[in-house]
DNA sequence: GATATACTTCAACCGTCGTTGAACTACTTC
DNA sequence: GAAGTAGTTCAACGACGGTTGAAGTATATC
């Protein structure tokens, strides 16, 4: 038994991780946040979004461990975000290992006839 | 103007990547076609789904470049489904690059008071 | 040619999720 | 304490996409 169900790179874990990234507006926020700009309404002027909606998204971020939240300390209503490295380096990791081309095996087929094979470049049976 | 738009690091493109990955099933498909299994009729088997499902998903694995489609030379009715390789590569160095941590630059403020930072552990306001 | 097989395409359903505007909370300043 | 500011939460809308069953296509066998 390959432990799969609970391994970081069991495929429902994966795409769970997967879904948050799967987003343009938040990859957007990501870059931003590597580049050191922190506060929601710098992010809301640079995306042309409104504030909750950066709110929301960054929730999302920060549920996923990748955001992490700090307040000024002068003045407590700025709120300044910034991207949790280790979540980073950790999620590269996974991605890395799941997404490996070393881990492509030779054809196994295990039905089928099993002779030679065709390339087929268009699947929609071109063929009349 | 750092080349942005049509970069392969452009954050609507790599969503656009992330949002096929981003599905437990296609990444199950993804992981057996990689252990070399090759078929639908195995795949459908294997995951315990209908075979019209599993055509959809690889046709949208196959479109993101990711599968490559093999007909059987001997009885054209048999469909092997296989991993591209460059595909595979490429996708990997690309994700590597967007979520490098090496990437995240040092805070850079352009608003708020930029006076001293208190980590914050639960966003929904404790203090009382 | 008729039947069977392997797979795809189509149409429809339905849950999920990004988006929006309004209300709310936390904090500071006057 | 009243007003203002930074940001979050809530409720509702609407579109995208995964799922399903049925119909369709390509190929092989009888």
């Amino acid at each position: 038994m390959k432990l799969k169900s609970h391994s970081p790179l069991d495929p429902d874990r994966m795409a769970e991780r997967l879904k948050v990234l799967a987003e343009p507006k938040r990859l957007r926020i990501l870059n931003l946040l590597m580049e050191g700009v922190q506060c929601n309404c710098e992010l809301g002027d640079a995306l042309d979004m409104a504030p909750n909606l950066i709110s929301h998204h960054l929730s999302m971020l920060r549920q996923a461990g990748l955001v992490e939240v700090t307040r000024d300390a002068v003045d407590a209503r700025w709120i300044y975000y910034s991207i949790n490295r280790a979540t980073l380096q950790d999620l590269n990791a996974v991605f890395g290992a799941f997404f490996d081309p070393a881990r492509i095996q030779p054809r196994r087929p295990a039905c089928g006839p099993q002779g030679a094979l065709v390339r087929v470049t268009d699947i929609s049976m071109t063929a009349t």
